[in-house]
DNA sequence: GCAAGGTC
């Protein structure tokens, strides 16, 4: 029996098809999937299935000195138990086994992981290796035949690789957690990605704050050809004898004003034509695709999740690519052909069917690993997609198209006239060839008409203008460029680049969309650049790269790279000596800056956004326990301090996070006296804490417009329920004799009947009794069918559910993907 | 409870 082993089930499913011809079975064992034929069984890892790590003495951030991180041992561990103890039962009764990982430097890692597991079960087993950068039948035929072997070096290269950067992450990591006394869930990381990202950003920061804004004035004025009006810009010559649009006197600007105001027709002194090609665009790699869906709309976390969406339904190839060149056995006619099936795009194909002949550009990046994305021979109905799915599918679909169309050409028509001494210019473009444009709507194609003039004519000139303004700041990152930047600078990869974006707000490193640094973050890269500037710098992975290319290349050992980067790392907590302190004072005072609100009206001293033993967010006071002030906060999301603030009481506003449902609350201390003051209506005992502490339940009404039933002794206690956003609440006189409450009716002017809630509790728990599972975050209606198939069928199911009996039974369903649905149906 | 890199 020969074992094939691949990076992902996804993988091992299409190569097992291509060699069986179709005819593979397949079996589940432990969670996953085992594809058999003919003397052949495949089976698909899920990526790394072993992790480095510290041995576990090594493992209490206390009673280990960080510098220690510098020196100690590291250790390889299975991550992915089941997978690991498939793969071992397989390889034991192998006659030889074959790895198919991708063909990059981490498959190659990933193919060595695999290769010592084999080893482990199975001491003489032949063990080859095979490359392919597309799953075609070709190219997989091809690979199958002519097997290689291992490249243990490269793997090498990428061990070294995660030995560094678990050191010097943890080590630091832990260094300016324990100087800030920051240990918990709040801890302060670092590292060789995520810290020169972050500081690409405070970078801008600072520039942004150090910009000293500057007056400058531009003029402009309409001018008609035969009632054709066009708008021209007003321009002078500079000491350097370059055109500029910008005057920066106001006298030199309300005399050109003067000018234009007293010309009443200005002389066309030159025209100039020019037409210029507009090539389409390369195929899609990932950062390509992530700017292209930015410019729709989406964050680059969300555009990449449904990219793997559309992957694992088979309409997309790999979103997790470097290359921009189409492989050779890509057949673009036969593809279009496919692709007019769909109503939508039928005529972009016709377009593309008459050129003579299909020439698909190409990029820059022409790598091994994956094919660039594009759409598959298998078409989705617009029914079998979302609204954001169908549009990003559109996208990879329409870039398809654009790659194999003809160029545009564009007019562009320049017109200089003279009114008086003052010069004006005006740029028309037009569209003569529109080119890719047809098939491709997602790049301007806007046309701005000037009508053909010749030299020497006479056009009349009104409306004119001038503009005060002021230079702007650089612009923050949004998150494509900053993607982009990442990958210009060789920081992280493919696959991970938008996961550290997402790590550094998870972190509380950054807020809002594009992304500005917090004080924190500010703080941290201060310190790693005084102390360790290697880990604030692109320069590391540079380094670290080259370092790689050496191991890979057999000119360095993985042993003699981490030896000296160790000794590096060991060097960076010399210095760092006694200043333990000082960083960790300096870091808590920004984390304080962060959740700064202002003045408490007790006692003065800072009021602060805190977080209570079971993890609810309030107000406090820093003067606590002296002053116990305190104010709530909305239970849903998280509170970020914005930078306006309230008039009324000189505190900052707090908005909170909460994804789709983020919402500005406001100032908290209006909100509790509005609170106070209008909705407060108690209507029984806590059931959580009304005995022990004499807890209430009341109708409170939130800053954010929504209603619950809460308890009065919040934020200690949590207790709540929920309540319809409309409508006025009327408490009645009959009484649930189970929970001692009032019942509800709501009168909502929009329906005709009045709701008779009841009891909210009664209410509450039918809610959840009829809830369907399609209510639950993570479970589209594919997975939603296989689940009721497993007998799953509702929520109360879910709770119910045994995760790994659930995992085993349905099909790419992992246990801890149950889990979370089940924290997230309590 | 640290990193970054795979994949779900």
């Amino acid at each position: 029996m020969e074992l094939i082993i691949t990076e992902k089930d996804n993988a091992a499913r299409r190569i097992a098809d291509i060699l069986s011809g179709g005819g593979a079975s397949t079996e589940r064992s432990g969670g996953v999937n085992v594809y058999e034929w003919g003397g052949r069984r495949c089976i698909g890892l899920s990526g790394h299935v072993v992790g480095v790590d510290f041995p576990p003495e090594y493992s209490d951030w206390r009673d280990v000195e960080p510098a220690e991180l510098a020196h100690a041992p590291v250790t390889k561990t299975p991550t992915q138990e089941s997978i690991v103890n498939v793969l071992k039962r397989l390889a034991a009764d192998a006659d030889s086994a074959v790895i198919a990982t991708d063909y990059d430097r981490e498959g190659e890692l990933i193919g060595k992981e695999a290769y010592e597991l084999v080893r482990k079960a199975n001491d003489d087993v032949p063990i080859s290796r095979v490359r392919f950068s597309s799953i075609t039948e070709n190219e997989v035929q091809s690979a199958f035949a002519d097997p290689d072997d291992l490249d243990f070096d490269l793997a090498a290269a990428g061990e070294a690789r995660q030995i560094v950067d678990l050191i010097w992450g943890a080590a630091l990591t832990r260094f300016l957690s324990l100087s800030a006394r920051q240990v918990g869930d709040d801890f302060i990381s670092v590292g060789r990605v995520q810290s020169p990202t972050l500081k690409l950003i405070v970078d801008k920061e600072r520039e942004i704050e150090a910009f000293d804004p500057e007056d400058y004035w531009e003029l402009f004025a309409d001018l008609t050809k035969e009632e054709t009006a066009f708008e021209a810009q007003y321009f002078y010559l500079d000491e350097e004898d370059t055109e500029a649009e910008r005057v920066w006197d106001e006298g030199d600007a309300e005399a050109a004003f003067a000018t234009l105001r007293e010309a009443a027709s200005a002389v066309v002194e030159s025209v100039r034509r020019r037409t210029r090609t507009d090539d389409p665009p390369a195929p899609f790699n990932t950062t390509q695709f992530i700017r292209a869906a930015g410019s729709l709309g989406y964050g680059a976390g969300r555009a990449m999740s449904i990219a793997e969406d559309l992957y694992t339904a088979g309409y997309i190839t790999y979103p997790r690519t470097d290359n921009t060149v189409y492989p050779e056995d890509l057949d673009p006619a036969e593809l279009l052909d496919a692709l007019s099936a769909q109503r939508d795009f039928a005529d972009s194909v016709s377009l593309l069917q008459e050129l003579d002949e299909l020439e698909a550009t190409r990029g820059d990046e022409e790598t091994t690993d994956h094919p660039p994305i594009h759409p598959t021979s298998d078409l989705p109905s617009k029914s079998d997609l979302s609204e954001d799915e169908w549009e990003l599918y559109e996208l990879v679909v329409r870039r398809f198209f654009a790659t194999l169309a003809e160029p545009a050409e564009w007019e562009h028509l320049r017109v200089v006239a003279a009114a008086d001494d003052a010069s004006l210019k005006a740029n028309g473009r037009r569209l003569l060839e529109e080119g890719y444009h047809a098939v491709y709507p997602y790049f301007s194609a806007d046309e701005n008409h000037v009508p053909d003039v010749e030299e020497g004519e006479e056009l009349a000139v009104s409306d004119p203008r001038l503009e005060a303004k002021q230079t702007q700041p650089p612009r923050r990152y949004g998150q494509s460029r900053l993607i982009e930047t990442m990958e210009s600078l060789g920081v992280g990869t493919k696959s991970t680049r938008h996961n550290t974006i997402e790590k550094l707000y998870d972190r509380g490193y950054i807020e809002n969309d594009p992304p500005r640094p917090t004080r924190l973050a500010m703080a941290v890269v201060e310190a790693a650049e005084e102390y360790a500037d290697l880990v604030v710098s692109e320069e590391m992975t540079a380094d670290l790269e080259a370092d790689m290319t050496a191991i890979a290349e057999g000119e360095k050992t993985l042993e003699e790279v981490t030896e000296e980067s160790r000794e590096i790392l060991e060097r960076i907590f010399e210095e760092l000596g006694d200043s333990r302190e000082e960083i960790g004072e300096h870091l808590r005072e920004s984390l304080k800056a962060d959740k700064r609100l202002g003045p408490c009206p007790d006692c003065g001293e800072d009021l602060l956004v805190r977080r209570s033993r079971q993890g609810s967010y309030f107000v406090g006071c820093d003067g606590y326990p002296e002053c116990r002030f305190t104010l709530p906060l909305p239970s849903t999301g998280e509170p970020v301090v914005l930078d306006s603030e309230c008039e009324e009481h000189g505190l900052n506003e707090v908005k909170m996070l909460a994804g789709r449902s983020t919402f500005v609350h406001g100032c908290p201390l209006c909100a509790a006296e509005e609170a106070a003051e209008t909705e407060d209506r108690v209507i029984g005992p806590c059931p959580e804490c009304g005995e022990a502490h004499g807890g209430e339940l009341a109708i409170r009404k939130l800053q954010s417009g929504s209603r619950l039933v809460g308890c009065t002794r919040y934020p200690d206690c949590e207790y709540s329920l929920p309540l319809p956003r409309r409508g006025d609440i009327e408490i009645t006189d009959d009484y649930c004799e189970e929970h001692d409450l009032p019942e509800l009716i709501v009168h909502d002017e929009g329906s005709e009947e009045p709701w008779e809630l009841g009891c909210p509790i009664c209410n509450y728990e039918e809610y959840r009794a009829r809830q369907g599972l399609d209510d639950i975050e993570g479970i589209g209606s594919k997975t939603k069918e296989k689940l009721s198939a497993a007998g799953v069928e509702s929520v109360a199911d879910l709770r119910e559910a045994d995760a790994e009996a659930v995992a085993d039974d349905v099909d790419g369903v992992s246990a801890e993907r149950v889990r979370d649905w089940q924290a997230k149906a309590d």
